[in-house]
DNA sequence: CAGTATCCTTAGGGATACTG
DNA sequence: CAGTATCCCTAAGGATACTG
């Protein structure tokens, strides 16, 4: 379908329209994998309980569900109250680079313990590495400092 | 094994010491999936094939190999001759993470098919969704401009 | 509650010149 | 050939205050 490309064409090598590249910004940056298993865990989860299960930001955090919701990894769902109720959850691609978040988390871990470097224990426990402690799971990150 | 921790220590979130974050940073920055997979298909590859390949500056690149040298995902082989020859080659966790990278291409690749967004046609001839033109892929990039 | 709006800092990457 | 060494720039993220 119009795929006469002269090899001329090819080598205008555009990174952006790379699969590599489009994954990289879709959902590998600092805290979306972060933000996916959080959803993948707590179905129907609302913008405050991110802003205490991660010390992040406020306005990296919208930033990011506004970023995952118009690549369509995630549901924005908002309840006509007051006060105002948002509700995230997955779509089915979400739930797909869930999966494949769980192969990199899986992959991370057992080489950095190849490695001997400290893994943090919170995350363990989010991942099955280690025995689940509901009360700290709940409100892992003080807001403190 | 001194896994004794208190609820407090859970709290003390260090991001950098999650396996996601382990994982971002050893192969999802903006070059890393492509100097891995060109390792992949071209075993041995030498310094100057990458920048003949990739429209990457030198310093990146250089910096890059370091860092997935330090990390153990490929190895770094000098021969002492004159000129010098450097060749790169993939441990068994590159050829590992090669593999999970194809999983984030595949996902890419049929995502960005289903967004309808243009897809660069050098790397779907590199992952085999193209017919492969030798003489493209051997020297796709120009160093013009 | 669920966010914006501002302002600021830093790490990653790019361009270019140079070297053993 | 296989890199350093410089200099520069931008995008991502952090801190904080404010709002419907």
């Amino acid at each position: 379908m119009g795929d006469t490309q002269t090899p001329e064409d090819y080598r205008n090598f555009q990174i952006d329209q790379d699969p590599y590249s489009y994954v990289l910004r879709t959902f590998c940056n600092r805290w979306k994998p972060f933000i996916l298993h959080a959803i993948s865990v707590d179905k129907n989860i609302r913008f405050n309980r991110f802003t205490k299960q991660l010390p992040i930001s406020e306005k990296v955090l919208s930033e990011n569900l506004r970023e995952l919701e118009a690549d369509e990894l995630i549901i924005r769902t908002v309840y006509p109250e007051v006060p105002p109720r948002v509700e995230y959850s997955l779509t089915p691609q979400g739930r797909e680079v869930c999966r494949m978040l769980r192969m990199l988390y899986d992959w991370g871990w057992h080489e950095m313990k190849r490695r001997r470097l400290p893994i943090d224990p919170l995350g363990e426990m989010w991942h099955g590495y280690r025995k689940p402690e509901e009360s700290v799971m709940n409100e892992p990150y003080k807001k403190s400092r």
